[in-house]
DNA sequence: CCGATCTCAGATACACTGACATGC
DNA sequence: CGCATGTCAGTGTATCTGAGATCG
């Protein structure tokens, strides 16, 4: 990349300049983020989805009913938005709310069959859109990317927030 | 917590039910990279920048001076919200904006002394909290890290926009 | 008149904060 | 009373869309 690093008029400065922009991996995972982002969200749009009401979905499979404070921790979705998720999914038949008889300030959110129905779309969905993202990887760089992004998230999940 | 995966009461269900929200990469990449930004976020905070400042800055000192629309293009940083990100720079004196003689439709933006100063903080600062946000990874694993985030980018940057 | 550039106003999704009512 | 829960209203950030103005 940088040819003569003695050229003061043009973009190269007295100091080593590394391709910053390119090689800072806060940039690059950010970059990376948005497009991936991007994919999922204009794919879930076909569905009339958003990933919120993905992770609402696929917590309540994995880990069974749960109250909406239970559901946020899991799903790292803000109580006041878990909210207007839950709305969105009750509306439309794919998860009931019901309160919990015994303590009368929650509501036990459940998935219904319609729920599981939808959020089987929705992975099958994703796993096209996941596909398309890790295209240039080879499998075995994919379990790796996975691995260092689990790495990642562990380390700082647990400085934050709870497992999810 | 999975015991027996016969117990269709609890979120166990009929199909291979794998820790989606755990293992999609999308996910993974959405969780991850917000915890990156917003360490970032905070972090340039401190000094009263952002990240579309310290993006602009550093590709000016890298390629030179350009047009909005250049650095637009360079930065990913959409030309409606290069005008602000400009307009903060040029008040604080760490670029200047001048009519381009050859094309007075266009602006130039060049980066001062200040701006070169400035840049240099923003990059010691962003050095460390890099250094924060890949804590739990091995200098190797840093680079592969890095290494197939940018294959990533690479990818699919020459899919949606130009090379950064 | 068409097109590129810059600028501004608005829209959306995500994430967070604060306040309030209710029930423990 | 303090504390947890759910709800609502509002803030801020990042990104994109669309319209207008100017210049080539």
């Amino acid at each position: 990349m940088s040819s003569s690093a003695s050229d003061m008029t043009g973009p190269g400065d007295g100091e080593a300049t590394p391709a910053r922009l390119r090689n800072r991996p806060t940039r690059l995972l950010a970059l990376v983020a948005l497009h991936s982002d991007r994919l999922v969200t204009e794919g879930l749009a076909g569905l009339e989805a958003r990933r919120w009401h993905y992770a609402a979905l696929a917590s309540l499979q994995e880990f069974g009913p749960a109250s909406q404070t239970e559901l946020s921790r899991r799903t790292r979705i803000h109580r006041s938005d878990l909210v207007a998720v839950i709305n969105e999914l009750a509306e439309r038949g794919f998860v009931e709310r019901a309160p919990d008889p015994a303590d009368r300030r929650r509501n036990v959110i459940t998935m219904t069959p319609q729920g599981r129905g939808h959020l089987h779309r929705l992975d099958d969905l994703l796993a096209t859109i996941e596909d398309d993202v890790l295209a240039p990887l080879a499998p075995a760089e994919r379990l790796q990317f996975t691995e260092l992004l689990t790495r990642l998230l562990d380390h700082h999940g647990r400085s934050c927030f709870r497992d999810a």
